[in-house]
DNA sequence: GACAATCGAAACATCAGATGTTTAAAATCA
DNA sequence: TGATTTTAAACATCTGATGTTTCGATTGTC
């Protein structure tokens, strides 16, 4: 399951989880799942008590978790509801990893991807910019892991790391935060086109050009790179995924 | 304090929060505040619950719930520590929040004025592709209720809420998450340059231009009125905020 | 005196049970 | 029928006990 690569990347790990941590886990996962029904209730806590078999307090820290994460909503003497999916914290590490336990809805990845190419492309200019020497021999080191990779998991998570280093060589707090809108996205791609090593190798060139542009602190080049390179995944993602471009541009729905 | 405003803004009232959210708010203030060192311990359970006069599993879901939005960590035996600001989940409602209850600093206001003008002239631009009639309704509502509004407070809610219907225009739900960071830099803003509301009005124009445009459904108009409507901004605040563009390499590039 | 093994206090984790409050639905009555 | 009262369900909080982990202090040997 790539919950558990996305943790990996997250480096959430050392730290033993908690029950609290694992209920809380286990419970977001299912609703992320869609195995509610929006506003629904669910079990309350003594039921959960005993479902997960640990004491309430357990349970109570879970909810209170998943309270902050959006995903619940706790009433006093009514019960635990489950919020719709618009309040949810879609940019929570934890919601997004849960995202991956399922298989990936074409027009949620194509929303994510939406956003990378909103976000990346500037992300790499001002990496042109600002980036120190080692942030840039950061992204070096990923893409030479990137350039040596055999199998499709290690091609992965150097791709990931490559993406971090060169938002986090932007050098803006909030723009880090966003780093697992990029993981997530990333992850489900490679999930749905299931490409080959070979394959993915095509995108090592444009990686190559966003690397010599930042180190040539070429701002505009870094930019048009990264928007090439995005451009060429979005439109594999589209020749796959028939839903991909659905709802585009066209909405008159609600119930 | 404008941190009330922003709970106003996302409408978190409504239900009356329990002890264990009112004992992370102030210990979120605190921590944001900077009253601890990074990575230095916070009082154990027993001091906490003693100095807040609350008992014990309060406290703790307090404390997970911090954990939770990445301040604090928890290590058993050892003790809790505030961790390091580049962990913290610097667009969770509440953090964004909290940062309201202190006195904006330049860099940060900044960095969230760059990711400002990273998202919302694509987002405008989007919106004119896939706005509902509903949605663009609601863009003019807001425009309206910014020309009637006589108080700074008004006049901020209803440019808040502007800027909100077009980020949901967009129909984008990892956008939407995003809505956040605005308020924030939108409250920040209103606190440095402490305008009159004769001077906000300078906005306007560049407002309706945004909402005419995606009336229109022209989407390059859109991106472009809201381009500048944030340049603006951003150069107003750079007049006022000496060390705003402080740490900064150069140039503003994007095409 | 240096070093390793041991011990114990501090701090978090979990459990169990009791009591209060709020909500919503069931029961009751005019 | 419609309004009021009652009651059961569910969350909120408190209390106290016990287990586990960490870290520093103590101790004992060489």
């Amino acid at each position: 399951m790539s919950e558990l690569l996305y943790y990996d990347l997250k480096d959430t790990a050392g730290v033993a989880p908690g029950l609290a941590t694992q209920v809380c886990r286990e419970l977001g996962r299912r609703i992320v799942a869609g195995h509610f029904s929006e506003g629904g209730l669910i079990d309350d806590e003594n039921k959960l008590c005993t479902r997960f078999g640990v004491s309430k307090s357990v349970v109570r820290e879970a909810i209170k978790l998943l309270v902050g994460k959006g995903l619940l909503e706790v009433r006093r003497g009514s019960g635990t509801r489950v919020r719709r999916r618009a309040s949810w914290n879609l940019l929570d590490d934890d919601v997004l990893a849960w995202h991956q336990g399922i298989e990936p809805k074409p027009e949620f990845l194509r929303q994510l991807m939406d956003v990378r190419q909103m976000v990346e492309p500037n992300a790499a200019g001002w990496a042109a910019q600002t980036a120190t020497s080692e942030q840039i021999e950061d992204i070096r080191n990923a893409q030479h892991d990137m350039e040596q990779a055999t199998s499709i998991q290690d091609f992965v998570v150097a791709d990931a790391l490559f993406h971090r280093s060169v938002l986090r060589a932007a050098n803006n707090e909030v723009l880090i935060a966003l780093e697992g809108v990029i993981f997530s996205a990333l992850l489900s791609s490679i999930k749905v086109t299931n490409s080959d090593p070979r394959e993915n190798k095509r995108s090592l060139p444009l990686h190559r050009q966003v690397l010599k542009a930042i180190e040539a602190r070429d701002s505009q080049a870094a930019t048009s790179a990264m928007r090439e390179h995005l451009a060429d995944t979005y439109e594999r993602l589209s020749g796959v995924l028939p839903d991909f471009n659905a709802n585009r541009g066209a909405s008159e729905q609600e119930g």
